[in-house]
DNA sequence: CTCCGTACTCGCCCTTACCC
DNA sequence: GGGTAAGGGCGAGTACGGAG
């Protein structure tokens, strides 16, 4: 019995729970080799197909363990579309073992074949070739401008979660990728700069400490590398290796009483160690906060130009913490932007009216007052949280589900994505949370086709 | 060593183009 | 219009490399 795809939507297919033995995706018995779509066998399909338990029906089968993270585009469809279809009610958001005939097994090959050749063609047609010679061979490099790494920080013992990045660039330099990682550090473990680490890189399964990445001509050859490893689909892992503070760590040793009165407060504001203070007798108990005395002259003038940027930023509206203001919205200031921002009108990057070119100060952090939010922010204490501010913020300016969807079927189509609203409604989606979710998050709701994937994330921006 | 993922080969079948 | 060769798609099976 054969159908092809449309006659098989068109017949009412019944419902079942999945077996090991039989194909996922067509449903083909791996014993006897019956297509059990309408009908059904005597084999024990609960048993998993083995080399060992071959039959002269149907010898060949593949086992596939399902990870919707890591699988290509084709086969998630694929096995989207035959969840649906036999009504599995698989959860396709976690991994899972099942098995394939040959023969999906290799349609899926082939159309995965097809999507990379496509993606080729693509990344051919719409990027400038460079070509470059090597052995006396011409070959045809892509020029890198996406960067998708791991990045590990090693803080002396502690080694911190992997964070995943996806950096996008014009022209990548060395200089702007080490500034990027230098914002990743402080993001995560404070204010570093990037003579406070070494970095390295290597293949993300390759062990050893991998290859120093510190000047221009590294940075070309990790480029190089990177494009190998990509293309042999590897990910590539960026390591930030903090340099040896043992001195600090003596100090540590030596802090007073009053540390731990004030140490919670004030790690914040730490800036680094002069070395006079580095020096200190052995014995002589001292104070792990910075004493204006022992400060050098740029510490000071760092420190002098932190107080006027505090006076200059305090927020009456915001229980008289600090915020930069622009066009209405409230950016919240740490004591981390304001060390930040001082170094940089130190180094004459910028001044007390424009904020450094970093992420923290991004205005996609800040917040618009409103009358709830700012009327309830001096008495509420948690309130000030600037992400609570963005979500309050969000709350009142993104329109709800269904006339987000109403409007996107206008635009594109009668009921093309008010269809979803009751998964939506289910799942208690908001607006301004579409462009967050992850494809797997999309597949679960049921939506497969990465067109309304996109258009939902594109128009979903526009309420961030 | 086993399992899994991917690439590849081989044979069959169907479609199309060409020739008589 | 009928016969035939060429080409492409598909299904079945195998080989190989990497990871655990």
């Amino acid at each position: 019995m054969s159908l092809n795809e449309n006659e098989v939507f068109e017949v009412q297919i019944y419902t079942r729970k999945y077996q090991i033995g039989t194909c996922f995706t067509c449903q083909k018995c791996l014993y006897c080799g019956k297509d059990l779509s309408f009908v059904n066998c005597h084999c024990n399909k609960n048993e998993k197909p083995a080399k060992n338990n071959r039959t002269a029906k149907v010898r060949g089968y593949r086992g596939l363990c399902y990870d919707a993270n890591n699988s290509q585009p084709f086969l998630k469809e694929f096995m989207n579309k035959s969840n649906l279809k036999f009504g599995y009610e698989v959860n396709l958001e976690t991994s899972f073992y099942c098995s394939l005939c040959t023969a999906c097994n290799s349609k899926i090959s082939r159309e995965n074949n097809k999507f990379e050749k496509e993606i080729k063609k693509e990344k051919n047609g719409t990027k400038s070739d460079i070509f470059s010679e090597e052995s006396g061979t011409l070959i045809v490099v892509n020029p890198v401008t996406e960067l998708q790494l791991r990045i590990s920080i090693k803080n002396g013992k502690e080694v911190l979660p992997s964070i995943l990045v996806n950096w996008s660039f014009d022209d990548i330099k060395y200089i702007d990728f080490s500034t990027k990682v230098e914002q990743l550090v402080s993001e995560h473990i404070g204010l570093t700069f990037n003579s406070e680490y070494f970095l390295a890189y290597k293949g993300n399964s390759e062990v050893g400490a991998g290859t120093l990445l510190d000047n221009e001509i590294t940075f070309e050859e990790f480029l190089k590398d990177f494009q190998r490893y990509i293309s042999n689909k590897k990910k590539v892992m960026i390591i930030v290796t903090m340099k040896d503070k043992k001195k600090n760590k003596k100090k540590r040793e030596y802090k007073d009483d009053n540390l731990e009165n004030t140490a919670s407060e004030e790690t914040e504001e730490e800036i680094p160690k002069p070395k006079s203070v580095k020096t200190k007798k052995k014995g002589s108990a001292t104070n792990r906060i910075p004493k204006e005395s022992k400060l050098d002259e740029k510490e000071k003038m760092i420190g002098e130009i932190m107080m006027q940027l505090k006076d200059k930023y305090v927020c009456n509206l915001h229980n008289h913490k600090h915020c930069f203001v622009k066009d209405g919205r409230h950016l919240f200031l740490s004591n981390v932007s304001f060390s930040m921002w001082a170094q940089d009108i130190f180094k004459n990057n910028t001044d007390f009216e424009t904020p450094p070119n970093h992420a923290i100060f991004s205005m996609l952090h800040s917040v618009k007052p409103t009358s709830c939010n700012s009327s309830n922010l001096n008495s509420n204490e948690n309130s000030s949280l600037p992400i609570l501010n963005i979500i309050q913020n969000y709350i009142s300016e993104a329109p709800s589900i269904n006339e987000f969807l109403e409007e996107l079927d206008r635009k594109y189509g009668a009921n093309k994505f008010t269809c979803y609203l009751q998964k939506f409604e289910e799942e208690e989606i908001r607006v301004n949370q579409l462009f967050r979710l992850s494809d797997a998050e999309y597949n679960f709701i049921g939506i497969s086709k990465i067109g309304i994937r996109q258009t939902l994330r594109d128009e979903s921006k526009k309420f961030v």
